[in-house]
DNA sequence: ACCTGAACACCGTTCAAGT
DNA sequence: ACCTGAACACCGTTCAAGT
């Protein structure tokens, strides 16, 4: 899937072929670009993870030079903020939902996002750490739009985006991060139940089991939606 | 404040008195121990945040070898697990609150759970990739205790909490996000006002300039608790 | 305008060794 | 039981240079 760096490849089949064909660029690359750089970076961060991005790997993924980033890219904090931004982008629903629907048209919104970052789980963890770029920005929007055409008062209007803002956020951070590795969960799972006795009110409802995370994340939206709706 | 290395310095100032004279260690510190590396692990983060702590820079402070480190603690990520756990104990509210006062023993809990959290902004950006510690499921379990003597149902139970943490986690993280360096805050009011006409709602309610912060935090809880009250 | 390799100043951690 | 320095395999980024 990824490009392989020809030079690496030969250094580790030390073959006894007498004229190693120097192989030219497995494809010749399409030339590096700003476009490039991110869908790669975003490639990588799903393979490996935060920890896993680093310029070296990524410049040899695209078949480049490390400093060659450079020239398209401030550093790696430009990455990864453009890596997250590209990841947030919204469409909208699949078919138009009626005007009046403000609930449904948030709903909907906030799934999405929510399912957006859940398909890149190092988002949720970069996120709070990082700018807000025009993607969450455009969502922000759209969500004032919509609560305001719901007949939200300005007055309102911020306390209530906050606490959308904050209830997804929230969710998404806390999901994507109870789902991680087999040996952690195991090793978390173990270290719970070995302390249940210090914790019986958790350990009995179930708390840290209990993995409806998609129902519980739209119940809890609901109330919230309930709490916000213009009286 | 940091204890220095005599080592170090004696190789910065190549003065030319005959007999460097050992400087035995500034302070003959006390033996390393977790607890030490811990609370030391915390001044660093608090000073240089997140990326500043390394287990050289640690070990420096701490005036041992870094590799001493590794006899107390696992490694890097034990550190961090250890520091995040440590900033969460909660010690109640400072009277006790009459028994049947629930949401004020709510509002206390989490108040103050922000608070701590945003006194060390590091543990916010932290708190989504680790696991958690027994302060924080202290924390779980009072928040379950209260809201099961409130009357709330061991069905809606679990749904409760997750939407109280799922707030909480929500508004401190963006609250630490937002709370960066002078540097950063400008560049993003330029870039802000700069694209205003692409986000005229956003704009128009000062979204991102609203620093109410706490009241919004109170607010949207109130809300949430409302919805969450038993009927 | 775009790309490069060498070099610098760092990292976390393994290992074999000291007391 | 506790601490150590040397060494390894990495990092991000500066710089001076190539086309």
């Amino acid at each position: 899937m990824a490009a392989k760096r020809s030079g690496a490849r030969s250094k580790r089949s030390p073959r006894i072929g007498e004229q190693q064909q120097p192989v030219q660029e497995p494809r010749n690359e399409p030339p590096l670009s700003r476009e490039r750089i991110v869908a790669t970076a975003v490639e990588l961060l799903d393979a490996q993870g935060l920890d896993g991005l680093t310029m070296r790997r990524l410049a040899d993924r695209l078949g480049s030079g490390v400093m060659s980033l450079y020239w398209h890219v401030d550093n790696k904090e430009d990455v990864f903020d453009l890596a997250l931004d590209s990841v947030l982008e919204y469409r909208g629903p699949p078919q138009p939902i009626e005007s009046q629907a403000w609930r449904e048209k948030v709903f909907h919104m906030l799934e999405d996002w929510r399912a957006s970052m859940l398909r890149h789980p190092w988002s949720a963890s970069l996120l709070p750490r990082r700018a807000l770029g025009p993607n969450i920005l455009s969502r922000l929007e759209l969500l004032s739009k919509i609560l305001s055409s719901a007949g939200v008062a300005d007055a309102g209007l911020n306390v209530a985006i906050w606490s959308l803002w904050n209830y997804v956020m929230g969710a998404t951070i806390t999901r994507a991060s109870f789902d991680v590795s087999d040996d952690d969960r195991n090793a978390a799972q173990q270290r719970l139940t070995r302390l249940s006795e210090r914790y019986p009110t958790i350990e009995r409802s179930r708390l840290l089991l209990d993995n409806d995370w998609d129902g519980a994340f739209r119940e809890g939206l609901g109330l919230l939606l309930d709490g916000l709706s213009p009286r």
